[in-house]
DNA sequence: AATTAAATTTAGACAAAGCTAAATAATAAA
DNA sequence: TTTATTATTTAGCTTTGTCTAAATTTAATT
């Protein structure tokens, strides 16, 4: 099937969005591809022509197996791409997001088997996310959960997951990366912001909003 | 300034078709890129209006300063690209143009250098077309002529111009490729053949449509 | 159960990039 | 220098993906 560019991203947005069988919503889905829920409407209605999604009225969307097979397929070339730009061209993590996402959509069965092949058939992004291989196989991504949620008190950073350059350069001034061991120092209700410690540094309060985009699992 | 995917194509196209000062003309463009002169007249206009080439109605189309400088920074991306493609994930030299097609639109200054680096900087892609540097400074392109006008008889295949994946691909099962060295025994005018010899091979004869596409220079 | 609020969809419009068919300009031929 | 031919442009339409504003449906709250 081909797919243009936009149709690719909605099928990659969907499949990040779906926990499980719950349908995605019209408007999750246009903020987190910031566009406008009209459009979701108008593009679901295509998605499904294709079946890629099944999708009724006031129904949210859900991926077919057609349509969780071209989610991942984009994943994959996403997150190899991340790897080549980290591995091999000494990108930092953070920088590397925007970029795989124009190379995600070079569609070569080919090319990206053999990028796999060059880069030694990883299995895990430098986000820490894995990498489906070329039959959509993928290992289950390591129990992790949003920052702000976490109970247990001493962490290490799996992902960031929302990948917003601001956000992934804060971050990287702050000295939080891929790999960081930090604790829960407190959890303020009153102004949704938590304080944390790293070893050596003083202690660092941030907010709800950013911590939720911090994926974290228990040291 | 930001550039369409279409508008990336058509200023290279004009680059690739623009010999010395002539202008371009519309038929000459829209055969290249395999659209319509109604279509390539409006996107003039676009052109013009982004201050890319100089075009006045009926006149054809030249490149301005600006725009000469875009076209090398789209002809750099691709060759290094095909670079990559061929020394790094093995793929053989007729097989990159179309990848190379697609991967030349990632927009990344940064991106771009870093490969160089990565592969060492060449100066001629597997077509054996040189690479414009950073600053869109370039080797001189070796002196070749299309096979059906050399003049020699001892010849080298430089590069192949006109980079169809059929032509490409019927070269192949010939044996002809870059550096391949070859012979013309006889150019027949009265149908517009021409007879070539290659070493340990029996004699071979080809069309003057397929040897316009292949370019020699005397050995 | 009725009403309000929120989410979603429809209707109609727009920009980009292309097309066809018709009109016009430039060039070549008589 | 007319006429015929070829090249180019214009006019109007199509598709893709987006938008805003209005209408409708679902969910939440009285």
């Amino acid at each position: 099937m081909n797919l243009t560019v936009a149709e690719e991203n909605y099928v990659k947005a969907i499949y990040k969005l779906q926990e499980g069988d719950q349908a995605v919503t019209t408007n999750a889905l246009a903020y987190e591809l910031d566009t406008k829920p009209a459009s979701v409407t108008d593009m679901a209605k295509k998605l499904k022509e294709k079946k890629l999604i099944d999708y009724e009225k006031y129904q949210g969307i859900t991926l077919t197996p057609e349509g969780r097979k071209t989610a991942l397929q984009i994943v994959r070339r996403h997150r190899l791409w991340e790897c080549f730009l980290v591995d091999k061209l000494s990108f930092s993590w953070e920088e590397v997001h925007e970029l795989a996402e124009e190379l995600e959509h070079v569609r070569s069965e080919k090319l990206i088997n053999r990028l796999s092949d060059f880069l030694g058939n990883p299995v895990i992004d430098p986000h820490g996310d894995p990498i489906p291989d070329a039959h959509g196989r993928m290992a289950k991504p390591r129990p992790q959960t949003p920052l702000d949620q976490a109970n247990a008190k001493r962490l290490v950073v799996t992902a960031v997951s929302d990948q917003s350059t601001a956000l992934l350069a804060f971050l990287n001034a702050k000295g939080i990366k891929l790999g960081t061991q930090l604790e829960i120092v407190a959890h303020y209700e009153f102004d949704n912001s938590i304080e944390i410690k790293m070893k050596h540094l003083p202690s660092l309060t941030i907010s709800e909003q950013v911590a939720k985009n911090i994926m974290v699992r228990p040291l």
